[in-house]
DNA sequence: ACTTGACCTTCCAGTTACTGGAAGGTGTAC
DNA sequence: GTACACCTTCCAGTAACTGGAAGGTCAAGT
């Protein structure tokens, strides 16, 4: 299998498989004659395990080391609870600072969009962005 | 007003207030005679509302566009409206994603604290991990 | 035989919004 | 005179890629 098989059972591509490959996510593939790579099947799940894990938010370093434990077969249990407890604290944190933050944006809106045509919108936007900072602050 | 006083009356750091300068956010300012930047009091309302606008979500190139109109007094209209849609859509999707992601996250780690501790907790991680994208995939 | 086009290779540079650090000048207090 | 905090510029690095140049390979069509 060479790249371009890869990318498409995987929905990866071809610039990311070899970036992945770059900083030793994937191991290097044997190549062939004329120097491209030839992918084991294997190849496939590893990609996808990475696919997945980022779609989870975690970052590439944490699949290294997931990617390694696997590998080595070794467990590091506590590092991977940890890893999910603070991916589920940040996902948690984030939520509310988006909440909070579309309540902000809607209220600006609003406010906008309730002037008269001639005050509407962005001196109004522009004003309520520059003074909330401070209502905040102080 | 040297940069040291504007950082600590914006909470700004310094490299970031000439960051922003040089990248055209902030005017380049009169220099003291020993070459030392000495900034006006306006700036700190003008490094404020970037502060706003960049904890409201916005990226420094819509600052940047933001900031303009409100130096030229020109007023794109639809364009800060059509800012403030984009990012409000951008975060109900962002948090429709999270809730998603919040539930999976759980729902992996609890099956792995579920069981017994010689099979706990890193191969069920992982396993669950390299199995979910297949379920969702396929 | 030649060319077109789709592949593949490596390497360099750019993205965002900064941050760290080196190397050196300035200002004041002890 | 020297310690120290401040200031300057410039270069490099972060994460996770992406774009593009310059060039090799392979099969099909003319």
């Amino acid at each position: 299998m060479f790249i371009q098989e890869l990318t498409q059972r995987t929905g990866v591509s071809a610039k990311t498989i070899r970036y992945y490959e770059s900083i030793g996510l994937l191991p290097d593939p044997p190549r062939a004659e004329n120097n491209y790579r030839q992918y084991s099947p294997e190849v496939i799940e590893r990609l996808r395990f990475i696919v997945t894990a980022r779609g989870l938010g975690f970052n590439l370093t944490d699949i290294g080391e997931f990617l390694a434990a696997r590998d080595e077969g070794t467990l590091p249990c506590k590092r991977v609870l940890d890893s999910f407890d603070q991916r589920i604290f940040d996902i948690d944190r984030r939520i509310a600072d988006l909440l909070a933050l579309r309540e902000t944006l809607n209220r600006i809106r609003r406010d906008g969009a309730a002037l008269p045509p001639d005050k509407r919108c962005d001196e109004q936007c522009i004003y309520e962005l520059a003074t909330y900072g401070q209502e905040v602050k102080s």
